[in-house]
RNA sequence: GCCGCCAUCGUCUAGUGGCCUAGGACGUCGGAUUCUCAUUCCGAAAAUCGCGGGUUCAACUCCCGCUGGCGGUACCA
């Protein structure tokens, strides 16, 4: 292998940007990186019928959110067309191509035998031409298919490397027919495994969503998403789970990938998330936040505010997510009291009016240790009722951040 | 149906013929720390390596068959 790597993600603007696509996009990424190579960006709006207004931004920001920007120019299949066009009429004027109600077609010989080698277990995988049917490389509305499209495009723009979902292995052989007539060296493929759902079917909107957006707009770090997506069919060997951008770059080879489906688990990506929310610094983190709740004025008042940096320490160890924080440092109870706790919180209220004269740490645990004791009220009961909550930050933390306000507000609420 | 890919704890996986009475992580359960909840730390249960044949002195690792899962079978990508 000579020549400079270069490799592409193509995807089709036809819906969300999936948790698959981002994978094969950041695959393709570290394989650039890894190989000192370039990575591309090629949108496949051939599809008009399926085209989504949105999606293409909705890419591009995903993109530039987790940080794997492609270089050069963004190449769109669509202001192309005079191009496939000539290469379909190429191919007919050869005999290989007919024409057929307005559409160009391709049929692939029966006694023609495709193999290539792939490089997602490096294994041989061969067709016979007889099981391929015939196939359409340019359509009538003069749009080109995905198959001649993607083989014009990869020739012209030198792509040494394929990566894509092995929903394209059937096809594959479509592609190295037309590589073949063209008189072109086909690049090398890379199919990757499909991401399964829980229900061990392939991954999609079924499952619950959703777009790589949607998890940002849930509270998660692009640096979970991108560990979480790269563990998903990929492993460097060893027991190492979490992993920066950079660590993977230097690490990842394509030997290395899974040849199996992968089933997203949810439950192991908020833990991971939850690794990394711990792993930044608490200026970090407090960036994040203000980001995240950039339109929610009673958070970034919060953030924004002298006890900002406890506050967020405080929280760091409870979130998983970057939606967590705002209950976790809301000031309004969530829960309503029994009549019961009220009954208790106005003694407390009495107990601690009395003995506390600072309301400083080592007096409020020990008025709480002796009211626990005295009363038999345990100490989750009298957390509630000092806080409002029934779990959070802990008593003495808000005690540095709200302070001796906060508490008898609480005692006092209904 | 036909074609193809795949197959280690529930899940992500380590493992490339002897180091495996199969290791790690998530989750689960138990415990320690503790002002609640988390975090952190300990520990446990959890895969007869899908099944059946080979090959070999030796197989989770190689070969064949079966079964199962997934994918493809569009003028979608």
């Amino acid at each position: 292998m000579s020549s400079k790597v270069k490799v592409r993600f193509a995807p089709s603007p036809t819906g969300i940007a999936h948790i698959g696509g981002i994978r094969t996009a950041l695959y393709n990424f570290l394989f650039a990186k890894k190989n000192k190579g370039e990575f591309l960006l090629r949108i496949e709006d051939t599809d008009q019928k399926r085209l989504v207004k949105e999606a293409e931004n909705a890419i591009f920001e995903m993109l530039k959110w987790l940080e794997i920007q492609p270089s050069g120019e963004i190449i769109h299949q669509s202001e192309r067309l005079e191009i496939y066009k000539k290469y379909a009429y190429e191919l007919v004027s050869k005999k290989i191509a007919y024409e057929k109600d307005g559409a160009v077609w391709v049929s692939l010989p029966d006694d023609k035998i495709f193999e290539w080698t792939d490089l997602v277990g490096n294994k041989k995988i061969r067709f016979e031409g007889s099981t391929q049917e015939d196939f359409v490389i340019l359509k009538s509305d003069g749009f080109p298919t995905y198959h001649l499209a993607n083989v014009v495009d990869d020739h012209l723009m030198g792509t040494t490397h394929v990566f894509r979902g092995e929903e394209w292995i059937s096809s594959t052989p479509k592609h190295l027919y037309l590589y073949e007539s063209f008189n072109w060296e086909h690049p090398e493929f890379v199919h990757l495994p499909v991401i399964l759902g829980s229900d061990h079917t392939k991954l999609s909107k079924r499952h619950g969503a959703k777009s790589v957006l949607d998890y940002k707009n849930e509270g998660y770090l692009k640096e979970a998403v991108l560990n979480y997506m790269a563990l998903l069919g990929w492993n460097p060997g060893g027991d190492r789970e979490q992993m920066s951008l950079s660590e993977m770059e230097s690490l990842f080879e394509i030997k290395d990938i899974n040849t199996a489906n992968p089933i997203f688990d949810q439950t192991k990506f908020e833990w991971l998330n939850g690794v990394w929310i711990r792993s930044i610094s608490t200026q970090e983190l407090q960036e994040r936040l203000n980001e995240f709740y950039s339109d929610d004025k009673e958070v970034v008042k919060i953030i924004k505010s002298e006890k900002s940096e406890e506050l967020v320490k405080a929280a760091t160890s409870r979130m998983r997510t970057l939606a967590d924080f705002k209950n976790l440092v809301s000031k309004d109870p969530q829960n309503k009291k029994t009549k019961e706790e009220e009954k208790i919180a106005e003694k407390l209220n009495n107990f601690l009016d009395k003995k506390l004269k600072n309301w400083d740490d080592e007096e409020l645990l020990s008025a709480i240790r002796e009211f626990s004791k005295e009363e038999n009220v345990p100490f989750k009961t009298i957390f509630f009722l000092l806080s409002g909550k029934t779990s959070g930050i802990g008593i003495l933390e808000l005690n540095q951040i709200y302070g001796k306000d906060f508490f008898v507000a609480n005692l006092k609420s209904k």
